[in-house]
RNA sequence: CGCGGGGUGGAGCAGCUUGGUAGCUCGUCAGGCUCAUAACCUGAAGGUCGCAGGUUCAAAUCCUGCCCCCGCAA
């Protein structure tokens, strides 16, 4: 098949290569490259980086310009497929394709719409998930399902495992719509229930509210595990003000009911230190501080720089 | 040349402003104590203070250049 791909990340390039290795025509449209990182030099997005390695046509826009428009047109594409692309596509462009254009979305829809559904769907502390294709429209995440793939969520699954199964998930369901397109066995349904939605996450997300049960928080930190993680600012003692992210937590205990929220309770040895929650206690086990690499929880005790009795807000 | 922080025995830190004997907690090793629970006590080993120059009687500390790590911003 002629297929129209549109794509920018890491994420979209697992796709593009499943297409490309099964040998469909692909015209790749992505994001122009940006200046990234404490350089500032221009990268380029994944997805461009692989079409150049492995000689697939490609066109980098911020616009749909007339002139790009035509060069799409002229493709004359079979379907369109977008995954993590990260622009809103016009009509004019998504209604091209022969069988039009559709978009994998990793969330079982009308389930969290929006651009951050693994993540909101682990800080909710879903046990089910999954990925849908559906037909892209003029309204964000809302067109009628072509294929849905269901998965249970591990309680061990962060954003990162629950990422990479749901990848592989939304490749199968890429396939079988293709499949479908091609055999003209299917029909779209609309989206049923009630919708939700998933916001992007903003840094603000990663602030931990001590005053919320140890399993809630740790299913933000599982949520926040890729970015921006999660982290709590210092509000006694030499390190008052600073700001200490948490990169590996774990549930101390899930029970106890507390009223020194937000205090480190105790000093576990060789592991880290566990600080109460309303309900339950968290132990740290690997933390970051401003301007330092990440370390051992157990080691910056050492220093002495924060001990029981010290507390987060 | 986007802005800022950091590099000190194996780990995490202090010391730098105001140059003058390498400090603290942990770990390791040897010994003691014996139920403390972040166990405790005594002793020991282990460091070209990121690299290279410079200033100085003297540099972890002041100056210059370079390397590496981290955060912000995009």
């Amino acid at each position: 098949m002629k297929i129209l791909f549109f794509g920018t990340s890491i994420i979209s390039k697992s796709y593009l290569e499943e297409l490309h290795k099964n040998d469909h025509e692909i015209l790749v449209i992505t994001k122009p490259d940006k200046p990234a990182f404490r350089s500032q030099k221009f990268i380029a997005p994944p997805v461009k980086v692989y079409a150049i390695e492995n000689s697939v046509n490609f066109m980098q826009t911020e616009k749909f310009t007339p002139d790009i428009v035509g060069k799409i047109k002229s493709f004359s594409a079979d379907a369109g497929v977008v995954v993590a692309y990260g622009k809103i596509i016009p009509e004019s462009v998504f209604n091209l394709p022969k069988y039009k254009t559709f978009n994998i979305h990793f969330s079982l829809l009308p389930k969290y719409r929006g651009s951050s559904p693994v993540q909101r769907a682990l800080c909710n502390g879903e046990t089910e998930t999954g990925v849908s294709s559906f037909y892209i429209g003029n309204v964000l995440d809302a067109g009628d399902i072509i294929v849905q793939e269901k998965l249970t969520v591990n309680v061990k699954d962060n954003a990162e495992t629950l990422l990479n199964k749901l990848i592989h998930l939304g490749i199968i369901a890429m396939n079988k719509t293709l499949e479908f397109f091609k055999n003209g066995e299917y029909k779209a349904v609309p989206q049923t229930g009630a919708p939700s939605f998933a916001p992007s996450l903003k840094k603000e997300d990663g602030l931990v509210n001590w005053n919320k049960s140890a399993a809630i928080i740790y299913n933000q930190f599982r949520g926040l595990y890729l970015w921006p993680g999660i982290y709590s600012i210092v509000s006694s003692g030499k390190f008052k003000g600073k700001r200490i992210k948490f990169i590996e937590i774990e549930i101390f205990d899930a029970d106890s009911l507390n009223n020194d929220v937000g205090v480190i309770y105790s000093i576990e040895k060789n592991k880290g230190f566990t600080v109460s929650c309303t309900t339950g206690r968290i132990l740290v086990v690997e933390i970051k501080l401003e301007s330092r690499s990440a370390m051992r929880a157990w080691n910056f005790i050492q220093s002495g720089q924060l001990s029981v009795g010290d507390s987060f807000c």
